[in-house]
DNA sequence: AAGTGGTCTAGACCACCGT
DNA sequence: CGGTGGTCTAGACCACTTG
């Protein structure tokens, strides 16, 4: 990694400086976005890894230690380092924040409603990067926990990295969105952001919910990231909050 | 720290083993919790904090890392280190999620309307770790944000942390509730959980929000712990989200 | 037993901050 | 300038997992 072996701190002399341990993070998330370890996968061992970059162990460590409480890697004791996978579970929940009120945690199950290509609207082209009039692909599915139809979701996801999606594919049930976009497509959800609001239910979600129009429900928009922060779908989620609640940790 | 110099890496043979910069966390947490260093203040060097404790400087730093990271402390380079303080700018929104829709953050500005001190009620007690009827200040305030009234709070607070607590404190204004509570009375919010939902606004928080009852309002309810994961407050926060919204990132 | 991550040390130098 | 945190090294040993 550009080191000079007589100088043991010595720095890559660039504009842009950063120390060592970021350089090589920054190297490994470029060969994580390039596939070159997939999802559930061993990356090499950090003294391997020491040696390839010719840097200390500790060094390589740093680096991990950094991706590992972004959720990129997962470490394993006595096992090694693997990409982190939304098959893990993990990491299954981290993006779906609705829990019981009581009781313990009953498993979703997705319900595909439709899926079809269009040209995006205004709004979604600007939260996913596009012109509007770019394809993107327009989910409908509900969110059922042990038969409590709880969240009606409209999802947006870019065309260009979903060939050929259609409904049949959708259908995988107790596997998790993600997990399917992850193993299917190669796209990997790294981060999202949410925004909350308490919105009078519209005719359509109130017949899917089975609540009155005009209830209140809790409505989640969320964009959702891969590698190198491009957006990648964009959803709004309407939610039946009167046995469940969306549950969130101020750390 | 219970070392013996003759093996570098000794630890207290003890049935509860946990590592070495742990157990030095959990002494300084102690020492915060127990007031030895007050919010604000610069706790002691690495190197002076490895010599007392009879350590590597290493070993303090991943102490020191791990309470950073949980926002129990704020390194400064050059400076030192320091315990987190609610009135620094840095950890002033980690607890106020709501923003506007567009545009920039305006101050939020809080407005006291009542406090008095009655026995809790069930669902207070349970949620404050307290037997029913044990006396809790009641609180009710509104948030403004430059004119908007978005936010109707219902805060109930253990009495016996907060002796006297009367409305006349409470008209800090721009200052945070939570600066307040570590300033005038030594009691710091360290974390908080959250549980979101849609409501109908009732006929009181309609008038106080200006809005119609029945409504959609996001209701928020929050316990805030300090240390030891003592539940000292809970809260019931009626959000008008028109023209702002519940903001939080999935990382 | 071999291999992996996890802990710990001792010491060096760098970057930043105040005086 | 001296003091602080931030980076990096080289090597040791511990704890966990697997064969």
């Amino acid at each position: 990694m550009n080191r000079d072996p007589s100088r043991p701190s010595a720095r890559v002399a660039s504009p842009t400086f950063s120390p060592l341990y970021r350089q090589i993070k920054d190297f490994m998330i470029r060969s994580l976005e390039a596939g070159e370890w997939g999802p559930g996968d061993a990356i090499p061992s950090e003294g391997e890894l020491a040696q390839r970059f010719n840097v200390s162990q500790g060094t390589v460590r740093k680096a991990i230690d950094e991706m590992a409480s972004e959720n990129l890697l997962v470490r394993r004791q006595g096992k090694g380092t693997f990409v982190a996978s939304h098959d893990d579970p993990r990491s299954f929940y981290r993006f779906l924040r609705l829990v019981p009120d009581s009781g313990e945690a009953v498993q979703a199950v997705s319900v595909p409603l439709s899926c079809v290509t269009r040209p995006a609207g205004a709004e979604v082209a600007a939260a996913l990067g596009l012109a509007a009039g770019d394809p993107v692909h327009y989910v409908e599915r509900l969110l059922r926990f042990g038969g409590d139809t709880v969240v009606f979701d409209e999802i947006y996801l870019l065309a260009e990295l979903f060939p050929g999606l259609a409904l049949a594919q959708l259908s995988g049930g107790e596997r998790s969105l993600y997990s399917l976009f992850e193993g299917d497509y190669g796209v990997r959800m790294i981060r999202a952001e949410e925004r909350l609001r308490a919105e009078p239910a519209g005719a359509h979600s109130a017949k899917l919910l089975g609540v009155r129009a005009g209830d209140p429900l809790l409505l989640v928009e969320r964009t959702a990231y891969t590698y190198g922060d491009k957006p990648v779908e964009w959803r709004r989620g309407h939610y039946r909050t009167d046995r469940f609640h969306y549950r969130n940790d101020l750390g």
